[in-house]
DNA sequence: GGTAGCGTTGAATCGTTGA
DNA sequence: ATCAACGATTCAACGCTAC
């Protein structure tokens, strides 16, 4: 069983991680507040919507529809559901590390307020994310659009934060190698997926879906971040952050949904180190200077080198840099200047004779990199 | 051409209709006040997205790419933005019917503030609607997922305004027979439905596409409504309205894309009314009572009628009520006492024998309705 | 006359490092 | 803190040109 901390022992011991990979039994924004500064990569929450049902609904046969009526999604005016929202999205910024991002997930009835309060707490919005269910509940009544879809809002925790973790190329490479677009299809959690308790019902009226929770975390996390969730319910997020490598913690009230939880984290393997290797591109590499290639011979001074359609040409000097006409720079500028640029990736504009075919300079930065023979 | 009203001349005249079919040019809020009390029966806005871009984008080619950095969409603070929004939305508010229903088109940079300000001026929202492009700028960094969708919110003037106009049959006809989702996939605007300038350039940065437009006054507007766009810019809402046989009002600032919406709207062809007139499902179809099946001998008194599975049976009574056991009624309340539930739409669910299989007495209606003849 | 190829473009909050 | 240098990065659709 995933180990439950009440917040009364965190806020005694307080020592640093003894509350990694726990679910801390309390409030919500109490919590938050016993845990230190900076001290989670990501976080991901699932708030109460405050859902404004008037009554009950029947299916067309007459059946009753199951909805969300729970007390904890109760709130008297949308002034009350602002203080709540403004309270815990305050609480968890203080707990992200500078280049932390949040995600949070909604519908109509609260994602407006909840996006509108984290651009007032200074959150930086990055992306507007579209769950879209293969399998939404109709709409009954047939008085508006089939409600087919929820809407997650990824932020970093201001403006300036640059560095966020982005998994970039391994979401492309996951996608047929075209990058990742804002609208994601998954099915709503169901089947054996979603916990029933002994009486047959559902434990958690709005437990989410894996897929959804791993493609959020393999997105903007790294093998052994700490993935902090809020609104922790029956534990989604700590289960798919421990199959995925990495660390939670979860905040959660009620006893029923931490004793799920708790069960079901306990009996996730995670996956093995080669399995979580994240495809990585060129940003991440080390970096080599182009004099480095003359050094180690892989060009020579005096060699020419020519755009791929040998528009232009330059020489290597000794020294590193180019020459063409009476201009001279680094790789970079000098491809600017001849292309009459701002700017030019040298590494990919110049290139090399090889045979008959003219291979870009690229290639002798990976032989390099990859620490292989030399070519000559 | 489409008529252009300059504001001034709106003010003085107050006839009833004069503005009707016209692009009102003027500020949007003082041309909004310059209109009656509950005129129109829809809205479409497609405000500034607020768009706060830092410097200039490259593409990977470095090329530039064209931002939109007018005038009009530059806004001092998140708290100018909302008193935009604020004072647009009342006003757009007072020319609403109580029946009408209200669309607003946005981005993450200012839906959220927009769906707020909806909820605190009473507006009820009915759905949130995502556009998913089928071809979307790229995200040339590869800092974030690409932004492939925008979103539309659907609201209601108030939350009490029941009959709003959805026509939720024609919708699902139009969808396969399955009835439509609020996930929607449209081109964004180009080809030759792009307007563009003598120079070649596009007139409007932001120019919808007008299928878009299209699904959304199918869906919320009937024939001979009044639609007002007070964002009118190239006027694709004037253009589609007035295709689809409805009526339009613009609201516009700049003369250039009054111009080249007017020409536009002046090339519009409107539809006929056989290809105009709406499907309607059930509820907007004429009552037909069960003793009209009695009187016009499509049923027999004394007849049976059994449920599909031939599990219940009920006489046929002169009077148009149907008897089972020591029990009698409507063919609802029939219905859902002998299964016991509350309620029961006896319609589809006593059946009549036909030949050798079980028809819903549905179907007789339906005979009824398209003044078939009878079938004995 | 097709079609392959190349260039253009669309509501975009779009970088990192070291001197 | 600012500045310069390095160098990483795009998908679908449309239209024009060349063959």
């Amino acid at each position: 069983m995933a180990a439950v901390l009440p917040l009364a022992d965190l806020r005694q011991q307080g020592r640093p991680g003894t509350w990694l990979n726990t679910i801390i039994k309390g409030d919500c924004v109490a919590a938050l507040e016993a845990l230190p500064d900076r001290s989670v990569d990501a976080i991901f929450a699932d708030p109460p919507y405050n859902l404004q049902l008037g009554g009950t609904l029947h299916r067309p046969d007459q059946s009753l529809v199951d909805a969300v009526d729970d007390e904890w999604d109760q709130f008297a005016s949308f002034q009350a559901y602002d203080a709540f929202t403004r309270a815990w999205l305050l609480a968890c910024r203080r707990v992200l590390k500078p280049n932390g991002t949040i995600w949070v997930i909604g519908s109509y009835h609260n994602i407006f307020r909840v996006g509108a309060m984290l651009q007032d707490l200074n959150f930086w919005l990055l992306n507007d994310i579209v769950w879209r269910k293969t399998n939404p509940m109709p709409n009954f009544k047939g008085r508006r659009f089939q409600n087919a879809h929820e809407t997650m809002i990824w932020a970093s925790r201001d403006a300036k934060a640059k560095s966020y973790t982005f998994n970039y190329e391994a979401l492309k490479a996951s996608n047929d190698d075209v990058q990742m677009r804002s609208d994601w299809l998954f099915p709503i959690c169901s089947g054996g997926e979603r916990l029933k308790g002994e009486d047959g019902k559902k434990v958690h009226p709005t437990q989410k879906p894996e897929a959804l929770l791993a493609r959020v975390i393999m997105a903007s996390t790294k093998p052994g971040d700490v993935i902090l969730d809020p609104f922790f319910g029956t534990g989604t997020t700590g289960a798919v952050a421990k199959r995925l490598g990495r660390n939670f913690v979860g905040i959660e009230r009620e006893q029923d949904y931490i004793d799920a939880a708790s069960e079901r984290i306990a009996a996730v393997e995670p996956l093995g180190k080669a399995e979580l290797t994240v495809m990585t591109g060129k940003k991440a590499e080390p970096r080599v200077a182009f004099n480095t290639l003359v050094e180690s011979g892989l060009v020579k001074p005096g060699q020419v080198l020519t755009d791929d359609k040998r528009r232009w040409s330059a020489i290597i000097r000794a020294d590193g840099t180019l020459a063409a006409g009476g201009d001279a720079g680094s790789i970079h500028r000098l491809g600017a200047k001849v292309q009459g640029l701002d700017a030019c990736n040298g590494w990919t504009f110049w290139h090399y004779e090889d045979g008959k075919s003219l291979r870009p300079i690229d290639n002798l930065r990976a032989v390099i990199r990859n620490g292989l023979a030399k070519l000559d």
